[in-house]
Order: C-alpha cells, then sequence, then structure tokens
DNA sequence: TTAATTAGTACTATAATGGTCTCAATTAGG
DNA sequence: CCTAATTGAGACCATTATAGTACTAATTAA
C-alpha cells in the first residue's frame, strides 16, 4: 500500500482541529493535549506546517498557531507536500533524483503521468471536506473525536 | 512524499517489459537480465505478481511468465497492490487497523474519500499508458531504456 | 531420472522514520 | 529591564520496515 507518514497523519489531524477552531491562536501544548500526540512530536509537526505556510506562527508569550488560510483553500496536497516533501511516486520523477539510467529512461515520463494523476487527485480534497459530518455522539465533546492517530502510515 | 517501494517499481517496470514483449514466456533470469535487477529480487516481484493474477506462470523446465491479460486491462493500481498490498494512505482505513481510537475518530470516513480518490486516480492508468512514446534513439535497442530502477521509492 | 524452473519460507543488514532533547530567538507583561 | 512563555532550528538515537539474499520443496519437459 502507499505508505504515508505518521506525522502526516498528525499533520491532517492537527490541521483539522484548527480549521474547527479557527477563532483563537493555539499554542502547542493545547494542541498536544487536544489531538494526544507527544509534544515534542507535535512541535515538529508544526514547524513543518509553518515553514511552508500552511499555518501563521507568533512567538513569545501568548504565541500559537492559526490556519493562514480558509479551511476551503487548503488542499490535502498542500498538507502532504509541506511534511513529506513534493509527491511523488518514485525518486526517478522527484527534483534530486540521481538515478544512474535516467538518461535512458522512457518509462520515467510515464511516471510523471501517474504522479500527477494522484497529485490531482488529492489537491481536489480540501482540508473543510475533513470536517463534514463532525458531529456530537451520545454526547461525547468533539475533543474526544481527535486524533486518528494511525499505527503505521501506508498511502 | 508518498513513498511506493522499489519492488513496486520494479514490479511496474517488470510488467512494461512483459506488455512490449507479450509474445513469448519468460523466465526469472531472462527478465532480471532485461531489467538489470539482482535475480532473487526479480523473483521476488515476479512472485508477488503471479500470486495475485497479474501474471501466468509456468513451472518446470521452460517454465516462466507472462501477461495473464492485455496491457490495455491491467491497472497500475492493480499493480501496486499486489505488491504492497490494497492502496489506502493510512492504517486507520485498511483493513487490519489496530487504531484504538478508531470508534471516536470521525477523520476516518473522510480519509477513505482521499484513499478512494487516489485509487481512481492510479486504477485509471493502464499498462499499456506506460508503454507510449517508447522509442529506439540513437539506434540503441530498446532493452536499454529498462529499467527506471529507482534509488528510493516515494510517493 | 535429471535438469530447469517456479513456489514458499526464513533470515539479515541497511536505511528511513518517529520520537526526543537541547539550545537559540522572540515577545508579552510586570 | 528582566523574567517567563513560547516558537525555531538542529542534532541525535532507537525502532521499524524494506530490500535483498539464501535455501528447500514442488513441478515439469526432455
Amino acid at each position: 500500500m502507499l505508505r504515508m507518514g505518521k506525522l502526516t497523519d498528525y499533520g491532517i489531524v492537527l490541521m483539522s482541529y484548527l480549521a474547527e477552531n479557527k477563532a483563537v491562536h493555539h499554542n502547542a501544548q493545547t494542541l498536544a493535549d487536544a489531538v494526544r500526540v507527544p509534544l515534542p512530536t507535535v512541535r515538529k509537526v508544526l514547524k513543518s506546517l509553518s515553514q511552508h505556510g500552511l499555518l501563521n506562527s507568533e512567538r513569545g508569550a501568548h504565541g500559537g498557531y492559526s490556519l493562514s488560510r480558509t479551511a476551503g483553500e487548503i488542499s490535502i496536497a498542500e498538507v502532504i507536500t509541506a511534511i513529506e516533501g513534493p509527491i511523488a511516486l518514485t525518486e526517478c520523477v522527484s527534483v534530486e533524483s540521481h538515478c544512474d539510467q535516467e538518461v535512458h529512461c522512457v518509462v520515467q515520463t510515464n511516471w510523471e503521468r501517474i504522479n500527477s494523476a494522484v497529485f490531482h487527485a488529492l489537491d481536489e480534497v480540501k482540508l473543510s471536506d475533513m470536517l463534514v459530518q463532525k458531529t456530537h455522539i451520545n454526547g461525547v465533546s468533539p475533543i474526544h473525536f481527535y486524533p486518528s492517530v494511525n499505527q503505521s502510515g501506508l498511502v
């Protein structure tokens, strides 16, 4: 199966959480509690997300994070790219390919086709799509629905 | 980036090769030479492919492999599934999910949406699409165009 | 019966990932 | 101006997953 890292999963869960509570700033500690992932790990993910412009961050006391755009303007492809790097299924298509046989490889051009298909599929799914149908069940508050927190990532 | 294993890459290259030379049987040794991947590794890949019905295999002397269907009837999604297992980006969507918070997780339903988008994208690309524009360059025989053989798989 | 070939299984080394830690930079507030 | 709170950056290690290999059994043609 196609693998996606755990960190990327955390990233999407975090982004989803921020999309729901977009009013205020959230610091790393708060987010870690909400999402039930260890603080240092959450920090790492948040760092990637803000470095790639998906989150606004404010340092210092009372600092924290917030979405840089609306949930409808952020695609899953962007989140994945922020954490895992450019979407490419094989090394030979990526920017830093060092495949020996690159010059001879004609399959390469067709790989790009596959990658672009996958990218577009992921780019059409927006963060806002991850929030629909989020209802309270049996009176349990929504915070209990986070995170998805997978054992191992797959694609 | 989304990771795909090297073996899966080999698999697609092998399938492409067989699609081009569909007339005869090819044994593992021949394929290993053509694709320039170590024999034991090629064996492993071929085994997966035939186990999942993408290849017909014949044992014994003069045995070998051939495509079970035409190149237009085999999708990239099938090849990936044969080698990596069912296409799923996260564990929680896969069959054997053991995520503790599965019951509470609402994001899950939306993950399925993402996975299905990716799956359909990959399912629309057929093996035959990997063969187009395969031309001899400077008189070099086509065998030199194999394989793509990536250093490390990505998605 | 022998040689050729695939099927199955198990093992090992390497690489990638997840997760953690420490220190520097920034900012609000007293 | 000093302190506390908070993000930014980078290094580090342990665990895991993958790739790759090897060995044995099963099958078939000659």
